[in-house]
Formats: structure tokens, C-alpha cells, sequence
DNA sequence: TTCTCGCTTGACGTATACGTCAGGCTATAT
DNA sequence: ATATAGCCTGACGTATACGTCAAGCGAGAA
């Protein structure tokens, strides 16, 4: 296996620890956060993240990671792409994060009631399968003696 | 406004309960099943149902109407249209519904362990937002003095 | 030099359940 | 005869989050 200037980066004996430490190629940053390579292109596309760029191959940062987190996280959370674009434009560009934190407060909490509706109807639609389920085990029943 | 056959379909006076009594047009089977004729197309594409023909225009009878009810709560209940389309199948062709009511009690029983697992995701989702939704709180009380 | 890796961009494909035209037919009302 | 209403088919559009090519480039290896 040959590897180019990527793996150099990533591989400079004795400077783990300069300023710019852990720089990652695309293949090291999906690899490390679980997601492919086109998932990190499209979030790029997106504007969720800038990585920097070596002649035309990307190279990626503790920011760049660390918004990668960000993003996974509210994925788990359910909200959408845009959603959280949203949410890390705010955050670049309100360094107190006042804005940013009362927006997310909102968002949160609109989120919370969504989630709570989910529950009931998950709730009720568990319960009118139970049913369904009983009805179909006493048909199967009769049937069977 | 002029209604055309379809309207004389559902009235004729005295007629009410004739073999085929409530044979409705796609309008009136739209509006009573509050979906739009769009639905009804494409779920007759879908084979999910075949209404007859007067000519070219669909007339539906009970039995459709009927059919459409458990799409609906197939719907309802999470179903794809895909395993409604095969619940219904064998429904036809199985009259004493034996094997159809094994399937459907494992369909059943999937599905909710689906939901099952859903709604744990979804209490866990909603515990880590209230406690996202707690700090944001502290956050801005922090700044608000 | 030629091969092979890893990377690049761009574009089309996927699944779901319809929505939204566009163009055209027919029957009744005027 | 013409307008209008209601219906028909067929085809493309929508939203989401990527997957999957295709074609090509630069850099070490053989």
C-alpha cells in the first residue's frame, strides 16, 4: 500500500504535539468518526464544515472534527441537516453564544414536543397492535382446536 | 355545477339499498375516505385496489370502501403500502384467513417490536435534550445576571 | 515508463408516498 | 356551438441523506 502526502500528516515522528497536532486525511477523519468519505463531502457541500485543503485534497482538524461531533449528535438528536447548519452558523458567528444558546433553547424545546407527540401516538399505536395481535392468536386458536 | 353520471351513481331515490346500493365516484370516495383521488390512483397502481370501470370512470362499491379502511389503518399502524398490498393479497386468497393470520401476527409482532425499540430511542432522546434544554438554561441565566 | 493508490469533482440513482401539471375526453348546461 | 365540470392517463417533481459510478489527476513503486 502506498500512501501519499496524506499519511504524512498524519505520520511525523516526534510532532504529534505542534499547534496543528492531529491533522487527518479524509480517509483517517471517517474512519475515526464512523461515517464515509461521500458523508464528509456532502456535509462539506452543505457548509457544515471547511476542511483546509493541501493542493486539492482535503485535510482535516481538531475544529473540524470537533464539529463533526456536533453534527453526529444532533443527527442522534433527530434534527435535520439544515437544522444544524443552522445551529453552527449561529455558533461561528456569536462568539457569547446568546443567540446561539436561546435559539437552541427554542429549538430544543420544539423538538422535546415533537418527540413527546411521537411518544403517545408510538404509545396508542403500540397498544392497538396488542389487540391485534391477541385477535389474531385467538383466531389461530379456533382453528387449531 | 353539472354532475355527470358519477352524482346519479349515488342518487337515485328509492334506490338506496339495491344490491349494490352506495357505489360512489372517485370525488365522493375521496371525501369520504378524506384522502385525495391521487391516493386512490396510486394505490390502484399499486394493485392495492381495482375499482370498476363505468366506461372509463372508477366506481367505487363497498367492498373497495372497505378495503381502503384497512389501508388506512395499515397506514395508521405503520405499515408500508408494500405489506399492505401483501396482506391484502392473501386476504383474497385465503378465505379461511389461516395463513393470512399467522403472517399478520408476525408482521405484528415485528412491528411492535419495532416501536418497541423505537420508543426507547425516543426516551433517550428526550432525557439528553431536557438536560440540553437545562443547560442552555444556566447558560443564558449565567449572561442575564 | 507504467501501475496502482488515494484522492478529486460531477452527476445520476435510491426509497417512499404521493403532489402537480399537461393535454385530452365526454356529458350536461346554455 | 360553446363553455364548463369532472374525469382520464402519463410524466415529471418533491424531500432527505447520502450511495454509486465515471473519469481523471498526482505521487511513489516496480
Amino acid at each position: 500500500m502506498s500512501e501519499q502526502e496524506t499519511s504524512d500528516l498524519g505520520a511525523m515522528p516526534g510532532f504529534e504535539d505542534m499547534k496543528q497536532g492531529d491533522l487527518k486525511s479524509i480517509a483517517q477523519a471517517s474512519e475515526a468518526l464512523g461515517v464515509t468519505q461521500r458523508t464528509l463531502r456532502f456535509y462539506e457541500d452543505k457548509g457544515l464544515i471547511q476542511p483546509k485543503r493541501v493542493g486539492s485534497m482535503r485535510v482535516y482538524s481538531r475544529r473540524e472534527m470537533g464539529r463533526m461531533q456536533l453534527i453526529l449528535r444532533g443527527k442522534r438528536l433527530g434534527f435535520s441537516i439544515r437544522e444544524i447548519g443552522e445551529f453552527l452558523s449561529l455558533y461561528d458567528h456569536d462568539p457569547d453564544q446568546v443567540v446561539q444558546a436561546k435559539l437552541m433553547l427554542e429549538a430544543t424545546q420544539e423538538r422535546l414536543a415533537e418527540l413527546r407527540h411521537q411518544r403517545e401516538a408510538i404509545e396508542q399505536t403500540i397498544t392497538e397492535l396488542e389487540t391485534i395481535e391477541a385477535m389474531s392468536r385467538q383466531h389461530l386458536a379456533k382453528r387449531d382446536g
